[in-house]
DNA sequence: GATGAATGAGGCTTCATTCAT
DNA sequence: CATGAATGAAGCCTCATTCAT
């Protein structure tokens, strides 16, 4: 074996190592953030939750917020890329809004950790987020086509980040799971202009699959909170 | 003058002092919590705020919590109540709730200080804030009395109090300060089935001037933060 | 009883105290470099030498440089007045600079804990350090009046002063303790440019005996040192 | 070519890379540790400096402080080897130790990575040093010929020791570098018994050119100081 | 009731050192 | 022999809380 071959394999191995380490802290951040709220003491519940030693945690994230960064990020864009995705190919930009709210808030439910993130750091959905690239564009277009009226871009915004968000909350909080979206999504259309008739039919469409990877964050994530899962890759003696 | 005369002149005397160093607390607490978010380090920033010895801060409060929780409590009610009191004797949910949020949104942009402690902890405003006294009432009414339709009570209490909070934020966070909230108050109101036509109505009645003593806690802080001013009752020698 | 004389005690006494524990810092502070150096975890070992919580420690100094420079201003002043205070009123610069290096020297020579400290730390002797203030003007107007000659000030001092701490050092480090300095001086004369019968005749002048308070630094040190003594105020339940 | 010399061979090879990487730790470390003090972290510095893994400083140096030492050991070793070569013909104690002191003052002003590493860690110079290896021989040869007088071996070790240092001390942090070293050596021969017709003559013997190789530490050092030069042997891509 | 020095648990961060690759 | 991620002991520092005055 050449050389070359040898520092090329050394060298991918050791990135690999380091992105599987980066994945399982920001994992084990992830159920912490969701336990505890975003302030306060997370890196000794991090490095607990990751069964990782201090010095490992600070090679890789020097401070709580670039944790926390890091978190969001991931989770955020994990998760509004598989939306966009799917509803990224309709024609009607209300029905894009429609199936990607009726998306994210039946992953809020089916994902209780989800959830619990969004209530732990509302605010944390910063500026940064991916929701505001995605969403602005199709508001335009349903302003500009005649779907929406009445509303600004910043209102628009407003109301369905908002209702959201708050509607998730109360899934991490409230007793009965039983609540159903779909009437939220349908005061959050009547809001940006959509008629009652028409915001009713939007609902109707069968909503597709939403397919989350058996590896992303939030599943591997949920199936820790589940079972009381240790850390991945850890080995057991 | 009597004994008994004496005591009781001394207790009010104390009662009183008791009381107006609770409320000296609350408005650097204020401050503060709109200043560093309700994480952190705030007791030592609130005792150096209001010019007092650490262990008098023990006097009035146990915790963080216990002081997070009055400077919420005192600020919701004291607004709330004010929005109210106004409010109230609207025959018309409609326009009980049209008002109720333009008020509020109108505050929030007069006292930035008030948009700023929103923003900073936005779910601090938890279920025992007034606002979910007063408002299910008012929805319920409208519902009842077919001013509001397509939505449960817990659709339209997210759909206003999402809105209605991010809004706010918005306030606290953006460069413009033109933001006129009468159009998220009209989404909201078609939002929960009121029509276009009539929100719009409702938009343009006249609203009547927010009373905020000059004595009030919003008030006393918004000075405070406007004019840098020192604390209350401090004696310069 | 009024209320102004009741303040002002209070005032008095807190400072007082205050007064005690900065000193009380200081006098573990001096034992610890003068054991471990000056280089390295200093904090926890003073903190308990002085049988304080670390937050007291805290509040009284910011850091390791502060307490340094601290222990060695207080030291070398302390000393240094002393020493200024005896050969100032003398006439003869040579006499001066024989004495007070001499009575330097013996003072290293009998408090080893000096001699120590000096070893550990040579160079914290800082050009804040009194020697500065002191020592130039002496070797000026020994220039001046001839009593040296064939050197610049800047020579006389680094011979002085070099010499000097490596003397000091030597009784820190050798076994034997009979070192007598008079040789030592004796020879930094002659570099100065005094002739050697000048240089004998100089060192048979009787020396003043050194007059170290009983509550000075050096002396308080000393004694903990030798009897491992408690550090004082230290209340035994 | 035989298995004999192939094993040879790479045996040779490889200790000549092992030397070669052990020159570079030491390097690196002297550049360190003129920089930051002989406290505080140094090994990451280093290795960083080296341009090198941490897993292989440990190849080379179990300790901190075996660190140090072969700095020490390495830098005073080649410069004062170098002295002595030139100095060690004359006949003359007095000569021999005027020009050995001017040669070591001209390096530490030539190099003021010297100079700093001596302020740095004057104490660093311990008796492992080899000039108390040399000195002692000149001073006691001076003695027995009456070159020197007044003077134990000890007294004269401090003064001339404890003079140089400061004196080079004072290039690294002196503003103006014009000090010309040989005041301070003719008043280190006047203290030592020297007279001052003597001491005067023997610093106008013209200094031999110290010739210091183009690979030594000194030289090398001080190259990559100016420069800022990566490590030797860094191969680039 | 007011004061502020003292406390010490708890979190943060570094860095010398090890070890699998 | 070189690499660099992982380790964890050890230090640093803050800050909520207590308590004698």
């Amino acid at each position: 074996m050449s050389t070359d071959t040898t520092i090329d394999h050394r060298t991918r191995v050791a990135a690999e190592r380091r992105e599987r380490m980066r994945a399982r802290l920001i994992e084990s951040a992830m159920l912490v953030f969701a336990e505890k709220g975003v302030g306060g003491s997370v890196i000794q519940e991090v490095i607990a939750a990751a069964d990782v030693s201090q010095g490992t945690f600070y090679n890789y994230f020097r401070t709580n917020e670039e944790l926390l960064a890091a978190v969001t990020q991931e989770l955020n864009d994990e998760l509004l890329r598989l939306i966009e995705r799917e509803v990224g190919s309709y024609d009607d930009p209300a029905r894009r809004i429609a199936c990607g709210v009726r998306m994210f808030l039946r992953a809020a439910h089916t994902y209780p950790l989800l959830a619990r993130f969004i209530a732990a750091g509302l605010h944390a959905a910063g500026p940064s987020s991916l929701i505001y690239a995605y969403l602005p564009v199709h508001i335009e277009q349903g302003l500009a086509s005649g779907r929406f009226r009445d509303v600004t871009v910043e209102v628009a915004l407003d109301l369905i980040v908002g209702t959201t968000l708050t509607t998730a909350q109360r899934f991490a909080t409230a007793a009965q799971a039983d609540a159903s979206p779909e009437q939220a999504v349908a005061a959050i259309l009547r809001g940006i202009g959509v008629s009652r008739s028409e915001a009713q039919a939007l609902l109707r469409t069968k909503l597709p699959a939403i397919a989350v990877p058996a590896d992303s964050l939030l599943e591997r994530g949920h199936a820790r909170m589940q079972n009381q899962l240790p850390p991945p890759d850890s080995e057991v003696g």
